[in-house]
DNA sequence: ATTGAGACGTGACCGGAATCACAGCCGGTG
DNA sequence: CACCGGCTGTGATTCCGGTCACGTCTCAAT
């Protein structure tokens, strides 16, 4: 395990907020060794060697972001890597006209800002913090040095990005191959509950989104999704308390998208 | 600049094809020193050292294919890359119901099958060849022990992956983010504008595929897409001769967008 | 307690585009 | 030539889903 390193405050990427300012007893409490958070060791930079590690954790810079922050923005030049270590991250991209396209949520362990920060072209995508979240920064001009010297590392963000690059297939798969919302919901959810137990009939999962953010991960408006919502409830396939929702019928939420 | 390697008939990726057998004059003119072509300099292994680039023709293997073969298929576990030397491929994914989203056609000089055979998930999109060409194979084997052992290699790799991913979520917001048909129409066709002289008024250029093909790629029905160009010839937005397509007025193209 | 903002639920309306169906067209091939 | 298959053009019809316009409910703030 690395000797990991303290807390720094330069607090980057604050700069385009959206929200509310800072709160100031954020960033404080929190933050003194994020790189040995446990879901660090599963992602994007583990089983490097030492001084890799080291290197790294001499470059990254600690910081707290508060709901409504926005780490960057889409058109913007890269300015660096994110690497999340709690929180969730929105990344969407939006038009001139207001409408606005959610990528994908991001959780804790993921790396944001990397496609654009290796090639050089403008982040695609925007990133806004929906729950309190810490995460390391690491500068466009330190991290692409860190890569050249360490050649390990160059090919674990490789494959990063070719799972980014898949995931954004499938996502594409969803808004581009269904004929009706009805199945783009349908799939949505069914992408949700792929990695919970699937073994039983019922599957419960936590949803902390919005109709209308659902609505934009789907391309669909927010009256369809309440509606299609309120349809898969009568249709006894699926249940809502609050924020969780369980699939009481996994195989008729399957024949949604085949019909 | 490198020794390039000679010809190597292994004929990779020819196992799974839909259209006819290959037929046999083709391989034999051909290729000689792929690896050489033009194309290649400015794109994934340029700048590379000596050594790397011997070691990359020495494990390279250079085929032809004929229109309709199929280099790899959606769903198939990665078998290596693809880096095209002349011709075009489409890349497709596809719906089990026979629906089918064209994510690009590929030209020469690009690498194709990244993505899976840097992560080891399974290929996400269907490669078809669409005009006869030619490619050099290099195994998954092969080529991730080849970036293990040249970093700079990796990061080039991770480069043009993060283009990669670029070039798809741009597809995704002409999909995803547009009400009418007709505005995903003129995104496309000012995609294919932007590399072209824009200058002067008149824009032309080569359009090479079918209505249906145009359909598949902006996420829309054949018919829509013929009522559509009959509709900008009308309004005098472009000019159509054969396969050459002529834009007479840009702005007025640009404007459907904001509609 | 009152207010107000945001999220959810529903009805009515209507337009865009998918679908079906068929008619010219053009380029191959026997 | 005559034939055929794939591409293109166009009409008629249908319907999904976006949009507008409300009403309700919850929760937080003053």
């Amino acid at each position: 395990m690395p000797s990991a390193f303290r807390f720094v405050s330069r607090r980057e990427g604050s700069i385009l907020r959206t929200g509310e300012p800072m709160r100031a007893p954020y960033g404080l409490e929190i933050i003194e060794n994020c790189m040995s958070c446990p879901h660090r060791e599963d992602k994007l930079f583990c089983n490097l060697s030492a001084p890799a590690v080291q290197r790294l954790a001499a470059i990254a810079s600690a910081a707290a972001y508060p709901k409504g922050a926005t780490l960057f923005v889409e058109g913007q030049s890269p300015r660096g890597v994110f690497i999340i270590c709690s929180g969730r991250v929105k990344l969407s991209t939006s038009s001139a006209d207001g409408r606005t396209l959610i990528l994908r949520i991001s959780e804790p362990g993921e790396v944001l800002g990397l496609p654009a920060t290796v090639t050089g072209m403008p982040y695609e995508l925007t990133a806004d913090v929906i729950e309190p979240a810490q995460a390391n920064f690491i500068s466009r001009q330190d991290f692409l040095l860190f890569l050249r010297e360490h050649g390990e590392a160059a090919l674990r963000v490789a494959q990063q990005l070719g799972e980014t690059y898949h995931a954004a297939i499938a996502e594409m798969r969803t808004i581009g191959l269904s004929h009706s919302a009805g199945e783009k919901l349908a799939r949505f959810l069914l992408d949700l509950a792929v990695d919970h137990d699937t073994s039983k009939g019922d599957i419960k999962l936590t949803l902390t989104l919005t109709h209308e953010e659902i609505a934009q991960m789907i391309g669909a408006s927010r009256e369809t999704v309440t509606r299609l919502f309120s349809d898969f409830k009568r249709r006894q396939l699926l249940q809502i308390k609050g924020s969780t929702l369980i699939i009481k019928n996994k195989v008729g939420l399957e024949n949604v998208l085949s019909s």
